[in-house]
DNA sequence: AGGTAAACGGGAGAGATGTCCCGTTAGTGG
DNA sequence: CCACTAACGGGACATCTCTCCCGTTTACCT
């Protein structure tokens, strides 16, 4: 209740605190980069950005509440879903986009490290569901728009559909960490329409036998 | 090549030895049970066993190495996969089983406790593949006799497949942590045999347009 | 049985991690 | 432009993690 207020970098946003928080995120990304989640103390973070420990102890207060607010601060830069007309090419770039931010680079890393950190700490979890629900929900849009123009079965559960897409990608990721190719991206997607389109994501789908 | 004659407990395996490593690996579950993978201290693991703490230490390194061998060991005893006669039986009865040990009590706190291990030891996600990549190929099993039987197309992916199946149970577990019902578990069975039955998992299916 | 050395156990100590205090800097509102 | 105080920074300090040393126990071989 009382919490917010108490929060340091909440009354004084401006200047000073934003810079401190733009040099403390950076120097937790290029940390990621380097030496991954397991990696990550707040002592090197600190004097990588040039800060005093105690501020990120005080602000962040654990490696995970760094990767916490490092990716909501993504959150904020990711794209919109794409409308290509077809729920086949929408579906396919959903799935290269979920590749995408899995696999490239710097993006990708810290992926893997908000996923190592929502392992071990409640916040990010939260913070990590939060995410991937939204963009579950904005890319169910499309399946909306699909039924709609009798593509797919009406009735169709969007969300399980679209994440029906993504989850053979985490799984690849997280569990067996197998590379996954843009390749294995478009299969999964191509499979997920497939059962949508018998039916698998609609109701009247047996469940019980 | 000489590291195996290096760790401690190959050499004498008997006796008090054994004793240590099921007291200590007793202790680890215990201990993940009450505090999960982040509060699993190498200290106190060795203070429950009534162990010493260097022998901890020496023997398994870290807290990723305890989970690890702990993993090995519930490994050995995980049940055969199931024959039921028809494939949309077996599909059914490995989603169950993989709900069930990711969800029932000590078994499936162990196995979140593997999944945080993984993403922060190189070790660790080793025999996470290892163990997935057997169990995956044990219920492939069932998919090829399906295909023998003409209930699934020629050619269809076995091991994908199976994949398929559990994909979306990790998927929930991992990433969105959301709870998991053994309804959740055969419907994610249902879409990918629907899918199967649809050829998405046979070649000649569509990747490219 | 008895010898040998593998494996264990306790405790000391180096090093990393996290906390606290308090003086300094600089947003913010008037 | 000034006063007020949020937020920062440095450093001392407590704590936890982990390693090392060396004496003791005991599994394994003959």
């Amino acid at each position: 209740m009382e919490q917010v207020s108490r929060v340091a970098g909440t009354v004084r946003p401006g200047g000073r605190t934003a810079r401190v928080r733009a040099a403390v995120l950076q120097a937790t990304q290029d940390e990621l980069v380097e030496h991954g989640f397991q990696g990550l103390t707040m002592d090197q973070v600190a004097v990588r950005a040039g800060v005093g420990k105690t501020t990120v102890y005080r602000r962040w207060g654990s490696p995970a509440g760094l990767v916490t607010d490092l990716m909501t601060e993504l959150a904020d830069q990711s794209s919109p879903r794409a409308d290509t007309g077809s729920i086949d090419g929408d579906l396919r770039a959903n799935a290269l986009a979920v590749h995408a931010a899995l696999t490239d680079g710097r993006l990708g890393v810290t992926f893997e490290a908000m996923i190592a950190a929502a392992t071990c700490d409640a916040q990010a979890a939260n913070a990590l569901r939060a995410f991937c629900r939204r963009r579950l929900e904005e890319w169910a849009g499309a399946v909306e728009l699909a039924v709609k123009r009798k593509e797919l079965p009406a009735g169709t559960d969007a969300v399980e559909l679209v994440r029906a897409v993504s989850a053979p990608l985490f799984y690849r990721l997280v569990v067996t960490r197998e590379s996954v190719t843009a390749e294995d991206a478009e299969r999964s997607a191509v499979r997920a329409l497939i059962a949508a389109r018998a039916g698998a994501f609609a109701p009247g789908c047996p469940v019980a036998p």
